[in-house]
DNA sequence: CGTTCAACCTGGGCGC
DNA sequence: TGCGCCCAGGTTGAAC
């Protein structure tokens, strides 16, 4: 589920905990698979017990909490990666299987924050300043989307020969573009997705970048795309919005808002690309306002 | 090198 | 009811 939108909400929604010691830490569900968690829960534990939250970040489609120094090992990192069903949560979760972390912290009021995660597709890793550079740093991730310019798209995906779509989900292109907003993305700047990317002029990849900040900041404004429940809520568990402002993902065979075609659903690959054949058509270059 | 694909998981929805 | 299949907001390492 979440992309930068939706990441983000998660961030501002946890952080007010900033300040706040660590109090307990307990890992109810033994996620042994070696990438989802790192150290291992004993080690992990003991690293974050006591432990200030310094301030929360986020980097693409991770939050990434930071704690306060401590001898030897300095500043530390604690790097959620949501993947498809992963939330970061301050209230209830929506079941106790899948509850993956649950940090106490000490305060009057005993707040939680938690990492509920049902697919269990999600990473929990615990970075010094090596790490998360390695992780999350510039070889890994490129411009947030948010502030991403038509010049860096073009310098950085203008000899690809993948086709447009696929390459915005590129996060070492531009960092936090997924399935949804590469859609909606696309649709606002009136580019077919099957285009590759070496035949895209320096002015459309402008509108691309323009199209990019312009939908990812109306989606973070609007808390995010909730498209079923379960899948993606506020750490407050509310709803997102975006959905309603979605044009043409979840939407096959329904009008175009635009012009009235059938909206349609393709395989990019493997998995779903929606777009419709009438605005997006590639000889067509309509700027559209967002 | 660049690009594609299977694998990692759980669960909802659909057709039979 | 139940079974099998397809689908899902992401990333990775191996294979082309």
């Amino acid at each position: 589920m979440p992309e930068l939108p939706e990441v983000e909400t998660m961030r501002r929604g946890i952080a007010h905990l900033a300040g706040l010691r660590i109090e307990s830490v307990v890992f109810p569900r033994d996620t042994v698979r070696p990438l989802s968690m790192q150290p291992a829960a004993e080690t992990m534990q003991q690293r974050l017990v006591g432990r200030m939250l310094a301030a929360v970040h986020r980097f693409g489609k991770r939050v990434a909490i930071e704690l306060d120094e401590r001898e030897r090992v300095g500043r530390e990192w604690l790097v959620i990666e949501p993947r498809m069903t992963g939330l970061m949560l301050v209230a209830d979760p929506p079941t106790q299987t899948h509850l993956r972390m649950e940090i106490s912290l000490e305060s009057r009021q005993h707040p939680r924050l938690l990492f509920w995660d049902r697919r269990g597709l999600g990473t929990i890793r615990l970075l010094d300043e090596r790490g998360l550079t390695a992780a999350c740093g510039p070889d890994r991730l490129g411009p947030d989307g948010l502030v991403v310019t038509g010049d860096e798209l073009h310098e950085r995906l203008g000899q690809s020969r993948r086709a447009v779509k696929v390459a915005l989900l590129d996060q070492q292109a531009v960092a936090g573009i997924g399935n949804i907003y590469a859609a909606e993305i696309l649709f606002a700047a009136a580019i077919d997705p099957r285009v590759p990317c070496s035949r895209i002029s320096l002015a459309r990849w402008e509108q691309i970048a323009a199209a990019t900040r312009g939908i990812l900041a109306e989606a973070v404004r609007m808390e995010g795309s909730t498209i079923t429940d379960e899948t993606y809520k506020t750490a407050d568990n509310r709803s997102g919005q975006f959905q309603l402002q979605h044009r043409v993902y979840g939407h096959e065979g329904e009008p175009c808002r635009q012009c009235g075609m059938a909206i349609r659903r393709i395989v990019q690959t493997q998995r779903s690309t929606f777009f419709c054949p009438e605005c997006q058509w590639h000889h067509r270059r309509r700027c559209r306002r967002l």
